[in-house]
DNA sequence: TTGGCAATCTTGATGTCGTCAAGTAGCTTG
DNA sequence: CAAGCTACTTGACGACATCAAGATTGCCAA
């Protein structure tokens, strides 16, 4: 391989002449510009042209990497969910099952909210079908989803061998409940949804506090949810 | 008031050169030719063009009605949850505030599946701001929420005085908690996150269902999430 | 009735965007 | 060293949102 140790970042060069005609890694170095610029300038910035000029190449070089924009967000997004999942892998050793799941919910839920942006883009809609014909997306997709299913199957018990078909389904009822209410509350504040329920008429008693305070009541219902049929069987 | 009862629909003059020049109801009519067209074409092919030329006016005559391509996006989404709002407010009488509450969401699940276009740009993003400072958005988003809220409250017992300030934060986070559950699942499904779930790999034991196969079980489980707070106390 | 004004709509232009087409540079293989 | 392929550039096109300036009409005061 190549010796260009410090070209991995590609520090000033950008539109220096004495930029190669080749880049060498343009595909991950357009993923990486992406994720940097809509951390900077919101997802409504995120244009191929910027990208381009980020990194240093022409208007249509990212042509050749990504068959249209579609494909380029689904590429960056499948990058966010290996991001993702990667902080929920993150060790957290020496508690219980229940505590275990809470604090994936709280990584989650923080994840979300230092990088919207970026959360945006992972759930962007518009390109459905781009992201389930994407082998990389579903996998990584699917390896989150596996993730918070394992944690709600450790609340179960760890009962070895009979995880038979019935107890998969409901292991995974659960744990599309407990995503869908996470996701579900961050979206609402993302989309400015929530913010709007704050804007309420004077008359009422008592406004909404801002997401982060419900959170952890809103936790406390996903744990509810969950009680009855997880952890009885 | 002017004798134009017919005119309401402009049926069919659009194009025609016998088209006033004034329109009349320009503003409503970019609203409903919004939502035809979303409900047809999907939201990517919004277009202040598209729907100019639907309505049968030149492509700028918009701009008198709404200042940029976001603010009719939030009246169109306005116009949507005053819709949703009647759906949820249709009468489930006879029935106990329980099943009337499991009767909601089924009712808000079938809205969105049955146009998903309308649901997605409700919620859309990268417009928050233009939201929480729309008065009459943050009014239909409020008395969504309210019916959502007063529908929790009557779990608790129709007791007459008693709802102070905590019970009411109390019914305000399980509000939130139901609310961000169904719209998190159904969001899953209309981003093609769900569908990317269901493309696992072959040696996975049981694949997801669909999603509509898991609302019940979704549904069941915001019912024990919220029986724990509101219907105790 | 009539002049004028403001609300409403049209035409034309500008700049940005995604995408396509054709050409160019530089590896890489023979 | 030549041929060919990959990666990139240049230039162009159509669609779009938005702006600027002009045209049309309803309405109200005189």
């Amino acid at each position: 391989m190549r010796t260009h140790a410090e070209t991995l970042t590609r520090p000033a060069i950008a539109t220096d002449a004495r930029r190669p005609y080749h880049h060498g890694r343009l595909r991950d170095a357009l993923i990486d510009a992406a994720l940097e610029l809509i951390a900077c300038d919101g997802l409504e910035r995120l244009t191929i042209r910027a990208l381009a000029e980020r990194v240093g190449v022409s208007h249509a070089a990212p042509q050749y990497h990504f068959a249209d924009k579609a494909a380029l967000i689904v590429a960056v997004a499948t990058r966010g969910f290996e991001q993702l999942g990667a902080a929920l892998a993150e060790p957290v050793d020496g508690v219980d099952p229940a505590a275990r799941l809470m604090a994936m919910g709280q990584t989650y839920i923080e994840f979300a909210m230092a990088n919207p942006a970026r959360y945006q883009l992972m759930f962007a809609t518009g390109i459905p079908s781009h992201k389930s014909d994407d082998d990389a997306f579903c996998d990584a997709a699917a390896r989150t989803f596996d993730q918070l299913a394992d944690a709600i199957a450790e609340l179960g018990g760890h009962n070895g061998g009979d995880d038979d078909e019935t107890t998969t389904e409901r292991v995974h009822a659960a744990a599309l409940f407990a995503w869908s209410t996470v996701h579900g509350a961050i979206m609402l504040q993302l989309d400015g949804t929530f913010s709007s329920l704050q804007e309420e008429e004077e008359g009422h008693a008592a406004p909404l506090p801002p997401m982060e305070q419900m959170m952890p009541a809103l936790l406390a219902h996903v744990a509810a949810g969950l009680g009855s049929d997880v952890a009885g069987g």
